[in-house]
DNA sequence: CGAGTCGTTGAACGGAATCAATCGTCGTGG
DNA sequence: CCACGACGATTGATTCCGTTCAACGACTCG
């Protein structure tokens, strides 16, 4: 999703290169050039920093479609390592033609900036769900603020094991709640769409 | 923070209107023409979504020098109430003036850019955090991420309980972590500050 | 036809939330 | 100036529920 509306933000980028990783190979290292502004096209990367003592601090992790290393534009080093936690393809935009591509076409910055947003506002609804300390809760409040307004309806995108680890949940509470929430009437599940009983909402 | 960073950047922008709201005083409606986007100089702003049915969705909520509604620049209407959950006083943006400020100083553009990929970046990285169950890892790793690297050493801003909350943590929860870290020799507390023992992290 | 993974359910455990109580401090107003 | 209330900081006891370990069927892919 977020891919192709990078894709289509950086349509002017001829062929970006794409980089293969094998597992634990790394894209960068903390302290080197930050050249690149990258996608990851399948995979996943860990954006790791390490204390001056080498213990690893997680900071990140970014999956198909997420784009990672933004910042990048904006500083002369790298501030982490980002490491491959399984085989992944990486699409790579050096930063001089993400900026030239900027300062040429401004209506481009103005869809950056966008995306940005919505980037920034969806994490932050994420936040807010995790605040929420019941898994019921939290499901059913993530299915109100992703159903579509007419039919209540949510068409869930991947796994639900990746759903659940979007929420913050174990794999099995999730599963658990979303079978107790049918069981109370409160949704209606078939196949990858989840429906929401109205009645339940009032 | 955030609100100095944002003051410099709109300071162009003369005399801002500055909304004082009591308690449970709306701001703006769901629905409702997107004209401004806005600052808390002090308070809280909460955004709720409200459902067909009235059920409230809550969405986020903003404090002390934190920005929202950034995505009124690129829609029409509001998606979301703005309610006051304590007295509170706003500074607003009309967004005309910040398109227009953001056309004819490039420079500001980059910037707010850089602001913007700033906040994704420490969101990302509160996610991350708030996927560690221990509170005790939660925690120390947090204080690792904030530790300044000479002297791991890291200023609390504000109080324990707001970043307990920060943290996802009930205060309590927080104290007791705390307690046990510093009995554990992993940490030394004084006043608002918290060191990070050098042998604790290795 | 296995190997791997998703989806699903059961049982037991552990740790964070919650309720509750105390102390200290700060500000406020009479 | 002191009494009072509000709130942060702290610790104790108890409850609750999400995690974890485990096992199984279904499905896909090589």
């Amino acid at each position: 999703m977020k891919l192709s509306e990078l894709n289509q933000l950086f349509s002017d980028i001829a062929n970006p290169e794409e980089r293969p990783l094998k597992q634990g190979e790394l894209l960068f290292e903390q302290g080197g050039p930050a050249t690149h502004i990258y996608v990851v096209k399948n995979g996943c990367i860990r954006l790791v920093r390490y204390t001056l003592d080498g213990l690893p601090v997680p900071m990140f992790s970014a999956r198909d479609g997420e784009s990672f290393a933004e910042a990048a534009m904006f500083s002369e080093i790298y501030h982490c390592n980002a490491e491959a936690v399984i085989p992944s393809i990486i699409l790579c935009y050096p930063k001089e033609q993400v900026r030239e591509l900027f300062h040429n076409h401004p209506n481009k910055t103005e869809k950056f900036i966008a995306l940005l947003t919505h980037q920034v506002r969806s994490l932050r609804t994420l936040l807010e769900l995790r605040s929420i300390r019941s898994s019921h809760q939290r499901i059913f409040q993530y299915l109100l603020l992703h159903a579509d307004f007419e039919n209540l309806e949510v068409e869930i995108k991947g796994t639900f094991k990746e759903l659940a680890h979007e929420l913050g949940l174990a794999h099995e509470t999730f599963y658990r709640s979303l079978a107790d929430l049918e069981k109370e009437g409160k949704i209606q599940r078939s196949q990858s769409s989840i429906k929401i009983i109205k009645s339940a909402v009032i």
